[in-house]
DNA sequence: AAGCACGCCAACCGCTTGAGT
DNA sequence: TACTCAAGCGGTTGGCGTGCT
């Protein structure tokens, strides 16, 4: 929606995503996950800065994205992780399955924040309003029946439950860190890969067993000429490919 | 039917954080 | 220690949809 379709200085793309755009970015982080959001646009064939397509996939086209109405319960939890974390969206969406940060963000500034301050009124308690009074609430460590659906962690090994605990090679809960990335050679890239992630080429972005590389191959097939290489022309040349 | 006002929410912007060098 | 860069996060913006007059 929003913003005004046009193209900034360096030529990348603004505002609305097209469902061309978003079936690019879908194909491509489906296959080859977020092995790096700024490079990733270039290699998807998108004209988008790496920043815009981190938003499209982690507010929109990510799985298990559940959209539509607020239960009742997920709004008591929203209000009721207000209270006690302020404004650290990411941190209560985490708490949401299914749920993102921007949407949690806005659901409370749109509906929740009006009621709970109709509510505090009555009671006559004052708003509490956001960060100011939580700061301190960085530090919580958040223990949750329904840990978040998208954790970017290592898919072998758990992780603390940040969002930001690394970079990482992502798509949707199985991820491949770029630390581990970074410290492999061009020479034995392939190797590490097989031998370290186990899975990776055969299985590498599937939480569920039942979806296969052919189910995604089928469902996203390649378009002409479009670039689905993961470590871009470089890697592959150093190969002699 | 047309114009207006307002709410919703996708997307942008800028700041912060953490890792690497 | 200082610097750079990528990614994450929260605040804000503004177009679209809808209800009201």
């Amino acid at each position: 929606m929003v913003r005004t379709p046009c193209c900034d200085k360096t030529g990348l793309r603004k505002g609305t995503w097209t469902p061309e755009e978003d079936r690019k970015l879908t194909a491509y982080v489906t296959r080859y996950g977020c092995w790096n959001w700024r490079q990733l646009p270039k290699f998807a064939g998108l004209a988008r800065c790496g920043k815009s397509c981190r938003l499209r996939w982690l507010n929109y086209l990510r799985p298990n994205i559940k959209r539509g109405n607020y239960s009742k319960e997920e709004e008591e939890t929203i209000i009721r992780l207000h209270e006690s974390l302020g404004n650290r969206w990411s941190a209560i969406a985490a708490e949401l399955p299914g749920r993102t940060d921007n949407e949690v963000k806005n659901h409370w500034h749109t509906t929740l924040k009006k009621r709970f301050k109709q509510k505090s009124d009555k009671n006559g308690a004052p708003e509490k309003e956001g960060t100011k009074l939580n700061n301190n609430a960085n530090r919580l460590v958040i223990s949750s029946p329904n840990p978040p659906l998208i954790l970017e962690s290592s898919m072998s090994s758990p992780q603390p439950a940040s969002s930001d605990q690394n970079s990482s090679i992502t798509a949707d809960n199985n991820t491949v860190e770029s630390s581990r990335l970074d410290s492999v050679s061009d020479d034995n890239l392939f190797e590490a890969y097989e031998a370290d992630s186990g899975s990776f080429w055969t299985e590498p972005f599937f939480s569920d067993s039942s979806y296969t590389w052919s189910d995604m191959w089928a469902e996203f097939p390649l378009l002409d000429g479009e670039i689905l290489y993961p470590f871009g022309f470089n890697y592959l040349e150093g190969f002699n490919l």
